[in-house]
RNA sequence: GGUGGAAUGGCCGAGAGGCGAGGCAAGGGACUGCAAAUCCCUCUACACGGGUUCAAAUCCCGUUUCCACCU
């Protein structure tokens, strides 16, 4: 059974190429978009309506309330779980997204230990106190190797480095696999390629469109069911903005601009993830899409 | 026409004789439980022409443009 990957950049086409593929390969969605797994954000992620799934199974998606935490670790066994699944019955996989952690987290043998909601309170506290340059010394003595990897401006990831040591026992870097171990070998990645020009207009035009749909409201009927509480999905881009102004704290026009501007710089840095992994064939706009994935299965 | 003020990198904006503020945008990059997050790097400007000075974005003179006010 076929495990097909669409990755790349938002809004270069992913959604819709998938219902194609998956149409053309008898298979059901898994989404990878970090974003799209909660309920109720619909407009500000862009997410495919029922009608443009077409009566494809869409897994991943719409399954987890505002006020919960998305994270990488839950999405890993969520998402293996249903591949394993939908392989089971006799039908393919494909996974589109633009999270390219998780992709990497499904399709790779990442382990993510766990995580310990007081040793990581402790070790915020004492950042706070001590401040980053003792957070990173600390690191430093337990773990060169880690310290040398990770930033040492980069506090998130210095106090998760911390804490897995802490809960572990053993350094950080003890739980990297040495080499790249594949859990899904078969997997084939394609990735969607756009020139920056035309991808910054596809987003200006997408992000006008979100706000002339309602997006305002529907971030207005979230803050009810939690969306504040969460940490994760009041900072997905344009409902951070949509929330600042709403608070008050931006106008109408600066909170569009702000979320077109944030989308560039996203679209950006998910093109410089995907562009590591060599196992990703693109595509670009000149080519067919879908012939020219079904060409290369 | 007169008087005064201003002219700084793509934009905003400090500096007021000698170490090239800073922010934003843009570009590049990192990435193993918040990843639409978090973080790193790069981009050498002072309107123009003269002058003073060892040294001028900073002082002086003129030119241009803009803004105020006056007639």
């Amino acid at each position: 059974m076929k495990l097909v990957v669409i990755a790349g950049a938002t809004a270069t086409g992913k959604s819709s190429l998938s219902v194609q593929l998956a149409h053309a390969i008898d298979a059901e969605i898994i989404n990878a978009d970090s974003m799209q797994v909660y309920r109720g954000m619909d407009i500000g992620t862009a997410k495919i309506s029922v009608e443009e799934r077409q009566g494809i199974p869409h897994h991943m998606l719409d399954v987890l309330d505002v006020n919960h935490d998305s994270t990488v670790a839950w999405y890993q066994v969520g998402a293996r779980e249903v591949i394993d699944e939908i392989h089971s019955r006799g039908k393919n996989v494909v996974m589109v997204g633009g999270t390219g952690l998780y992709i990497k987290a499904v399709i790779d043998e990442l382990n993510f230990p766990d995580t310990d909601p007081m040793v990581r309170h402790t070790l915020n506290k004492e950042a706070e106190e001590l401040g980053i340059d003792a957070m990173f010394a600390r690191l430093e003595k337990l773990d060169p190797a880690a310290a040398l990897a990770i930033d040492r401006a980069n506090l998130r990831r210095i106090i998760r480095a911390l804490e897995v040591i802490e809960i572990t026992g053993k350094p950080f870097t003890a739980n990297l696999p040495r080499e790249e171990s594949i859990r899904y070998p078969d997997a084939r990645q394609f990735g969607l390629v756009m020139d920056r020009e035309l991808l910054s207009e596809r987003i200006d035009e997408r992000v006008n469109k979100m706000f002339e749909q309602g997006f305002v409201e529907e971030v207005q009927k979230l803050i009810p069911g939690g969306l504040l509480q969460g940490r994760t999905a009041q900072r997905a881009l344009g409902y951070s903005q949509v929330i600042a102004h709403i608070q008050g704290e931006l106008l109408l026009d600066a909170a569009i601009e702000e979320t077109k501007r944030a989308t560039r710089q996203y679209a950006r840095r998910q093109e410089t993830w995907f562009s590591r992994d060599t196992r990703i064939k693109w595509i670009s706009t000149k080519q067919p899409r879908l012939e020219s994935i079904l060409e290369s299965l």
